[in-house]
DNA sequence: AGCACGCCGACT
DNA sequence: GTCGGCGTGCTC
C-alpha cells in the first residue's frame, strides 16, 4: 500500500518498505563512462530514458544534461539504465552538472509525492528543479587579499590597505569594501595587486549564510511555553520521525516556541525550514529571527530575485543555510541534513492550490520529514480537522499554548440578529454596531468591520431589464471595483472600464451596484462617521504586498480609527489598538454544500474575533447574522472549540468525508463543451476500476464556475473508504481513456473543496 | 514540451 | 497542382 501523508503508520520509517520502483533497492552509486543509466527529465515523456554516462562517470542522482532530440535538457540520473531500447540509438549524457547529486531521500519523496497526487514523474522533477542557472558553472567575483611579496614602496596609503587586510586575517574582500575601510581609491589597491602584496582571486558570488547561534539569549518564555519548547527540542533531538501540533491563540508565542525547536536544530548541526503563507512572509518574521539567532536566515518566496534563488538552492545544497524560513515550494529545496520541519499556520488553505502540481504543503511536509527522519511542527490557533484527527487518532502529540495574557485574550462574542434590526436596503452596518463602533472611537480605540468580499459591489445588474454583468470568457459575474473605476473577473482576473449603458438593452444609467463588497463598507462608514479616519484594506488596493504590508505596520500603530478589510486582515498581523471587531456577513460561507464550509468560517471568525482585544484593552466581535441558531454560529459564539471540532467531526465520520474518507476530485476542461462532457460520461461508465475498490463516482457536473477563461470545466467526484488504494485505482480508471483535442484532466486528490 | 510527419481544404 | 490546417507520434 501506498505511504499516505495522512496516516503516519505508514511513514514510520522502521516499517517504510522502498517505495516505487525495484531500482531503489540497491542501484549502484556511480556509473563509469558508458555505463547505461535511466535519466528522468523534466520534459513530459512518462518514463526515464537510456544514456550512457558522460566521460568521468557520473553519480546516481547526478544532475545531468542530456540530448533530446534536436535539443538539451534537464535531467536526474535516477538508477541503472534499463536496457530495453535499442543500444545503437542510446546517446551520451552531454555532462554532468556542477551541482550536489540528489540524494536517495529526495527521490524517494518525489517519486512517493508523486504517486499520491497522481502527478508525473517529470512534472514533479521540476518542482525540484526550480533553481535558475542550475547548470551554469558558479558565478564569480574578484576578491582580495594579502599576497607573499612586499610594495617596492611604502606609502601610508598603501601601508592603511595592509594594515586592514592584516586586522581581519583570513577574511576576504571586494575591491570597493577594501578601499572603503582603508579609506583609499581602488587605484592603490590595484596597484598592490600589481606588485604582488594583494593577490586577487576568483571566488564564487554564492556565499555562505551566517552562521545561526542557537545559543544567544531568547525571549524570556513562560513555564508554559518552555515546557512546550522543551518537548520539541527532544523531539528534534532524537533524530526521528515525529509531528506535532503546536496550538495557540495569536499572543501565546508560538513563533517564540517553535524558533527553540530550531535552535535544537541547529545545535544538532540539522536544517530547518520554516513554512509560512506567502501573506505571512513579512519583514517583521524575518527580524524575530536575526533577533535570535543573530544572522538572516535565507527567503524563499515568490518574490525573491534569480539571483537570491540560486544562491538559496546552492547554499541548501551544500548545507551551509541552516534555516530557511519559505513559502510551499521551499520543501523542494535539496536540503542535505534536514531534521525540522514547521508548517505555521498550518490551516492555511493556501498552502494547498495549483502551481501546475496539486499538492497540500502540510501534507508534503509530513512526508518530506517522514523520509528523511525529521520532526514536524504545525502551528496554529484553529488546526484543520484533519490534524485534529490525526492528533485524536494519536498519529499527532499535540502542544497546547496558553496565552501570555490569561484566557481573557479571546474576545467577547455576541451575535447581531439581523432579523430584528431592520436595516435598510443598501446599507450593512446595523444601529447596534454602529453604536458599538461609535463608543470605541469615543475611547480612542479602534474598531475593525469584516467583510470577506474585495471590490465595490459583487452584482452590478440593470435595473431596466434585469441583465446582470459577467465576465465574457468566464460564466462568473463581474465584480465593481469603483477603486479602480473598473469591473474586474474574480475568476480570471479580466477587467473592463465600467459601461455606462447595459451592454444588454443599451438602456443609459440604469446599471446598479448590488450587495456590498469592502469598498462599499467604506463609503458606508465614511457616512456613518465621517471624523473618523477609515482604511480600507485588500488586496487589490496596493500595488506591491510591500506596500500593502507598509500601509497595515501604519495602521496597526494608530494610523487609523476604523480599519475595513476582507481576509487579508485576518492573516497574522497585530493591531494593538483593536478592541472591536464586526464581522458583517457572518453567514457568507456557510451556504452551499461545501463540506469544509462550516470548518472554515469557524476559523476565519476565530481568527478576525483573535485580532480583538488585548489584556488591558479587552476585546468584543460582534457577528452580524441571520441565523443566529445556526450550529456553526453558536459554536463560534460559545467559544468552545473542542465540542465544535467534535461535532464536526462526528458528522464527517457518519458521512464518510475527509479525514474520515477519501476524496480526489476530477476536473475536466476544454473548448468544446459536448467533447468535455462526453469524456465525463464515458469516465462515468467505464467506473469499473473504482467499483473495485469500492468506490463511488459523482458526475460529470458542470463545474462551480463553468466557464473560466473561455474553457469549459465539467467536475467529478470520487468517494472512498478511507483505506482504499484510491490512486492506483484513480489511475487505472483515467488510463481507460485517451484526451481528444484540447480537452484536459486534472485530479485533486484531497480536495480543498467539493462541490 | 517541441518538432516532424502526414493527410484533407482553398488558393496562386 | 501546392500551401497549410493541426491530429498523431516520437524523443533514449
Amino acid at each position: 500500500m501506498l505511504a499516505l501523508p495522512h496516516d503516519p503508520t505508514c511513514l514510520n520509517p522502521e516499517n517504510r518498505k522502498p517505495a516505487i520502483g525495484a531500482f531503489l533497492l540497491t542501484p549502484p552509486d556511480f556509473f563509469e563512462h558508458g555505463a547505461l543509466v535511466s535519466v528522468l527529465t523534466t520534459q513530459p515523456l512518462g518514463r526515464a530514458l537510456d544514456y550512457r554516462a558522460p566521460e568521468g562517470g557520473c553519480h546516481l542522482g547526478a544532475f545531468v544534461e542530456v540530448p533530446l532530440g534536436p535539443r538539451k535538457v534537464l535531467g536526474v540520473v535516477w538508477g541503472a539504465g534499463k536496457g530495453d531500447y535499442d543500444l545503437a540509438k542510446v546517446r551520451h549524457v552531454i555532462r554532468a552538472l556542477d551541482a550536489p547529486p540528489m540524494r536517495d531521500e529526495m527521490r524517494e519523496f518525489l517519486t512517493r509525492a508523486a504517486a499520491y497526487t497522481l502527478t508525473p514523474m517529470p512534472a514533479m522533477l521540476r518542482l525540484a528543479t526550480r533553481a535558475p542557472g542550475l547548470g551554469d558553472p558558479p558565478s564569480m567575483r574578484k576578491i582580495y587579499r594579502r599576497g607573499g611579496a612586499e610594495p617596492d614602496r611604502m606609502t601610508d596609503a598603501r601601508r592603511r590597505v595592509l594594515e586592514t587586510l592584516a586586522e581581519y586575517g583570513d577574511l576576504s574582500f571586494t575591491l570597493k569594501e577594501l578601499a572603503e575601510m582603508a579609506g583609499v581609491t581602488a587605484s592603490v589597491v590595484k596597484g598592490l595587486v600589481t606588485q604582488g602584496a594583494v593577490r586577487e582571486e576568483d571566488s564564487p558570488r554564492d556565499t555562505p549564510f551566517g552562521r545561526m547561534d542557537p545559543d544567544l539569549p531568547s525571549k524570556e518564555l513562560t513555564a508554559d511555553q518552555a515546557a512546550g519548547a522543551e518537548a520539541l527540542a527532544a523531539g528534534v533531538r532524537g533524530e526521528t520521525y515525529g509531528t506535532t501540533l503546536l496550538r495557540g491563540v495569536t499572543g501565546s508565542g508560538k513563533t517564540e516556541v517553535y524558533l527553540e525547536a530550531v535552535a535544537a536544530a541547529l545545535r544538532a548541526g540539522r536544517q530547518s525550514l520554516v513554512l509560512l503563507p506567502e501573506i505571512a512572509l513579512t519583514e517583521q518574521f524575518f527580524h524575530r529571527v536575526q533577533e535570535r539567532f543573530g544572522a538572516k536566515p535565507a527567503e524563499w518566496h515568490s518574490g525573491a530575485t534569480m539571483t537570491e534563488r540560486r544562491r538559496i538552492w546552492r547554499m541548501v545544497g551544500e548545507g551551509q543555510a541552516g534555516v530557511v524560513i519559505g513559502a510551499r515550494s521551499a520543501l523542494f529545496l535539496p536540503f542535505q541534513n534536514l531534521g525540522l520541519i514547521v508548517v505555521d499556520e498550518e490551516h492555511d488553505t493556501s498552502y494547498k492550490q495549483e502551481d501546475g502540481v496539486l499538492y497540500n504543503a502540510r501534507d508534503m511536509a509530513v512526508l518530506r520529514a517522514a523520509i528523511c527522519g525529521a520532526q514536524v511542527v504545525l502551528a496554529s490557533a484553529t488546526p484543520s480537522l484533519e490534524t485534529w484527527a490525526n492528533v485524536e487518532a494519536g498519529k499527532y502529540t499535540r502542544i497546547d499554548l496558553a496565552s501570555r495574557f490569561g484566557p481573557a485574550v479571546m474576545p467577547q462574542m455576541g451575535a447581531i440578529d439581523m432579523r430584528t434590526e431592520g436595516l435598510p436596503a443598501n446599507q450593512w452596518v446595523s444601529p447596534t454596531l454602529q453604536s458599538e463602533v461609535t463608543k470605541r472611537l469615543e475611547r480612542g480605540e479602534q474598531a475593525m468591520l469584516f467583510i470577506n468580499r474585495r471590490g465595490y459591489a459583487p452584482v452590478t445588474l440593470c435595473r431596466a431589464c434585469g441583465h446582470q454583468i459577467a465576465c465574457d470568457d468566464c460564466d462568473a459575474r463581474m465584480v465593481e471595483h469603483r477603486f479602480l473605476k473598473r469591473l474586474v473577473c474574480h475568476q480570471c482576473g479580466e477587467s473592463k472600464p465600467m459601461p455606462e449603458v447595459c451592454p444588454s438593452c443599451e438602456v443609459e444609467g440604469k446599471l446598479a451596484p448590488v450587495g456590498p463588497g469592502v469598498e462599499r463598507l467604506g463609503e458606508e462608514a465614511k457616512t456613518l462617521w465621517p471624523e473618523a479616519r477609515i482604511a480600507v484594506l485588500s488586496s487589490d488596493m496596493y500595488g506591491s504586498a510591500r506596500a500593502l504590508k507598509a500601509e497595515i505596520a501604519g495602521i496597526a500603530e494608530g494610523g487609523a480609527d476604523i480599519i475595513i478589510g476582507t481576509q487579508l486582515v485576518a492573516k497574522g498581523h497585530n493591531f494593538p489598538k483593536l478592541t472591536l471587531v464586526g464581522v458583517i456577513d457572518a453567514d457568507l460561507g456557510l451556504t452551499g454544500s461545501d463540506l469544509r464550509a462550516a470548518e472554515r468560517t469557524f476559523q476565519l471568525m476565530r481568527q478576525v474575533a483573535g485580532r480583538a482585544g488585548r489584556a488591558e484593552a479587552p476585546g468584543a466581535a460582534l457577528l452580524q447574522t441571520y441565523q443566529p441558531d445556526h450550529p456553526v454560529i453558536r459554536a463560534i459564539l460559545a467559544g468552545d472549540e473542542e465540542k465544535f471540532w467534535a461535532a464536526e467531526a462526528g458528522e464527517r465520520r457518519q458521512a464518510g468525508v475527509p479525514p474520515y474518507g477519501r476524496m480526489a476530485g476530477i476536473i475536466l476542461s476544454g473548448s468544446d463543451v459536448a467533447a468535455v462532457f462526453d469524456l465525463g460520461n464515458q469516465l462515468a461508465r467505464q467506473d469499473g476500476p473504482l467499483r473495485k475498490i469500492g468506490a463511488q463516482v459523482y458526475g460529470p457536473a458542470p463545474a462551480p464556475i463553468a466557464r473560466v477563461r473561455g474553457r469549459h470545466r465539467v467536475r467529478m467526484l470520487i468517494k472512498a473508504e478511507k483505506t482504499a488504494p484510491l490512486q492506483e485505482a484513480i489511475a487505472r480508471w483515467i488510463a481507460q481513456v485517451r484526451l481528444k483535442g484540447d480537452v484536459r484532466l486534472a485530479v485533486d486528490i484531497d480536495p480543498q473543496s467539493f462541490y
